[in-house]
DNA sequence: ATCTTAATTTCGGCA
DNA sequence: TGCCGAAGTTAAGAT
């Protein structure tokens, strides 16, 4: 990784047009050519980027570039896409290339789909005699996150949310009306589960006859065998 | 902005939770305090990072961590949400502080709303005898962005994306239900128009009446007069 | 300030 | 590989 604190200005052709007035920021060169150009401020996202895969070649100003201040030229291209990133650079602060390795990634813990797996296991959360069809249950809209069946042998769509709001809804919304005009599944009855479920969703599914059910993750977890947490 | 190159793991507790192992890495520290820990690859998007508002507070490392071979210890909090991120670090193979000062930021150009002059402009792509009624046609629940008559003088409403997926259909549907109950305008048809358009949105377009429109916005910007790019 | 919508989204999973 | 949906989404615009 060579990283680069340049005055510099930035032009970016591609899905759209945009342009970084000349002013001092970080060059990150990462090892497969990307190129992210960062402030000092702001979250994450570069001011402006180019993903891999894309080749970076450097190119002297010609005369009227010098002109204005120009010392060197980077041209960032993506080689699938023709995107194209030009660096004018007008002075390099600092100039430093790094050996990283490949990093080993990052392990996550907590998502929906842990989330998923531990309610299909645990089916019974959504009241006693209640059995998994499968989960990711394919619909022409997309797929369900669970089936199950109550104790009367009635279908449930299970529509499953780390944060329960509206969009949810609507989507679970959707999937139960397009159940219900199948004939081989209907009547097809709704739950809304989540983490937390925002007073909205809570209002707006309750009014169309879904059922909300807020899930304790810790206590699913613990039930599951009960490793360890991080802190 | 602070950059350092360290052998370091990181641990996340927070919306989730989350680790990264012992390897080579950059962690660039923001003006604003907010902390970046960057890979030699990937795209844009950190391996893991923390936003502002957050304060960063250094600690030396307790007896058991100095055994693992841990020499420092960097604590980054977010001050609203607690959020927090840990990094371990083992070995600094590099720091530098630079003064970058507040950037201009991006300027951008060719978004949506270029995309809906050209349509406005070639409103005629809708099909033969198309006219425009005007762009941005306000209702109770917002804009629409085209609105023009077909042939028989029938209303037609154009929601716009550039990614065509289901959001967009339920927005339309809703500006629709919604014209529909206007007698000074009903009837009013919908199209969906986008440069691409998801399956399961078409799906759910055609199934509620509405015409999808593919849009080629290379070739609408070619009959505007091909006005120059940057480069 | 809060909410809604777009994004040069990125990222992971599954057909 | 392509499609689809989630994301510690982030960011910009409107209310």
């Amino acid at each position: 990784m060579r990283l680069v604190i340049a005055r510099c200005s930035v032009d970016y052709a591609g899905r759209l047009s945009a342009r970084l007035p000349l002013a001092t920021r970080l060059l990150m060169v990462k090892g497969d050519g990307s190129l992210l150009v960062h402030s000092d401020g702001g979250s994450y996202k570069p001011l402006n980027w180019m993903s891999p895969p894309c080749t970076l070649t450097t190119a002297e100003p010609d005369d009227d570039q010098v002109a204005v201040g120009i010392t060197e030229i980077w041209n960032v291209t993506h080689q699938k896409t023709a995107d194209q990133l030009i660096v004018s650079i007008h002075e390099v602060l600092h100039d430093s290339s790094h050996e990283l390795g490949i990093d080993p990634g990052l392990v996550k813990d907590g998502v929906e789909s842990h989330l998923q797996k531990l309610l299909a296991e645990q089916i019974e959360l959504l009241g006693e005699g209640h059995r998994l069809v499968r989960r990711e249950y394919m619909t022409a809209i997309g797929p369900v996150d669970i089936l199950a069946t109550d104790p009367t042998g009635g279908s449930v769509a299970v529509e499953l949310k780390r944060r329960g709001d509206i969009d949810g809804v609507e989507q679970l919304t959707r999937y139960l009306e397009l159940m219900n005009r199948d004939p081989r599944i209907a009547p097809v009855t709704g739950v809304f589960a989540a983490q937390e479920i925002k007073p909205q969703a809570r209002t707006l599914a309750e009014d169309r006859g879904i059922r909300c059910l807020v899930l304790d993750y810790d206590a699913m977890r613990g039930v599951d065998g009960g490793h360890a947490r991080l802190f």
